[in-house]
DNA sequence: ACCTATTTATAAGG
DNA sequence: TCCTTATAAATAGGT
């Protein structure tokens, strides 16, 4: 819950540990003291830091819900429980074992879900422009539509040839400072270099005030 | 915490008051077990509702926690809390209950993240072979390559002057029986009709021995 | 210890 | 009780 999200797992570093300890004990007092205010119930939370310091809230008192505690165990324990191991008990220690344990693994499995979820936002976004027209329906598309799209096809067969050609420039030996390679970013944009390869329009297109492309071709697809 | 902000006193409507208790129990449960984790902490919870019924989280337990509070207790400082009270008990079931419902979202969590996986699958195959030359790092690219891609490029102009000349003439009343419209479908084939439309090679393509386009095109990238 | 950008916890409402 | 949404709180990092 700040500037960065933090996995739950010991905190490495002593400085920031202790800092955290503090925090979160005074988090933790102020979350059990509302609850017993607002749900009028009896609270008790008892903290040993980890150099042995005791603090705790109680509400009425830690030792009157202690007492309780205790006594209504007796015939039938507690509920949850969290990971380690230590001091103890038995069958009670062994089922909070065991809920620690699907916790964690239930955390795990959220975080993977949130991977899975982000990856797919992902690949869903990169998907967008470029398979956008990659799988446009050509029946589809309005006559503008097609133009923008003819030309953009000029622009990446620009690149493609800008490319090639230095390639074989450059196997001639005749190398003149490899441009910084043509290739596609983020925004679908090529590097076409110095290169103004105007292919000429397809029959239906003479006449068609197609867009050119020297240096920066940026592909513009259909609608997107 | 909420669409509103609420007074820290004690609600009077009993339904509210049970849900408020359910969420933050739960909560504050949660809270003491981060500390725990994050800190290396001992920590231990009890709470009892209004009802009497007893819940509690305890790491290692709530015993070993209780032993080691009393024990110390004569020289530590232990917070106090307001004033409550109540009584009764109940316990095991309560754990097994939660053990349960835990299990129960466990098998739920796993349910979604093979959805979420299934979908991320589905996502890489529709991509594959339009996405990867589309992505495809020109500067990374053989001269091999580039020529096939150069060809497919063509295939495609192809199919969009194709698909543009019909609108043409269909808008011009010439219409002769619209194709079934070019468009790309799964395996990235155009459908480019009667039209073969050569585009001559760019300037370092001369002499390209070039895959030819008549009725059928089909898109060959780099290396997929 | 104090400051915020963010992440969490939750109050309401169905 | 569970889900969703709009907000209030808690708090991680930094100063």
């Amino acid at each position: 819950m700040g500037r960065q999200k933090i996995e739950i797992r010991r905190i490495e570093s002593d400085e920031a540990r202790q800092v955290c300890f503090s925090k979160r004990r005074a988090g933790l007092f102020k979350k059990a003291s509302e609850l017993s205010i607002l749900c009028g119930a009896d609270v008790a939370a008892v903290v040993f830091s980890p150099a042995g310091k005791a603090f705790s809230f109680g509400h009425p008192s830690v030792e009157s819900i202690v007492e309780r505690f205790l006594a209504s165990s007796s015939s039938s324990p507690g509920a949850g429980g969290a990971g380690h191991s230590s001091g103890g008990d038995h069958a009670v220690s062994e089922l909070n074992r065991q809920y620690g344990e699907l916790r964690a693994q239930l955390d795990a499995e959220k975080k993977r879900q949130e991977l899975a979820d982000e990856t797919i936002r992902k690949e869903r976004d990169a998907r967008s422009p470029a398979m956008a027209w990659i799988d446009a329906d050509l029946s589809a598309m309005g006559y503008d539509d097609l133009v923008a799209f003819w030309s953009s096809l000029v622009g990446v067969q620009a690149a493609v040839a800008a490319s090639a050609d230095q390639l074989l420039r450059d196997a001639l030996g005749r190398r003149r400072g490899r441009q910084p390679a043509a290739h596609l970013v983020g925004g679908v944009t090529f590097d076409v270099g110095a290169f103004g390869v105007g292919l000429p329009p397809p029959p239906g297109f003479a006449g068609v005030d197609l867009q050119g492309f020297g240096g920066q071709a940026t592909i513009i697809g259909p609608s997107f």
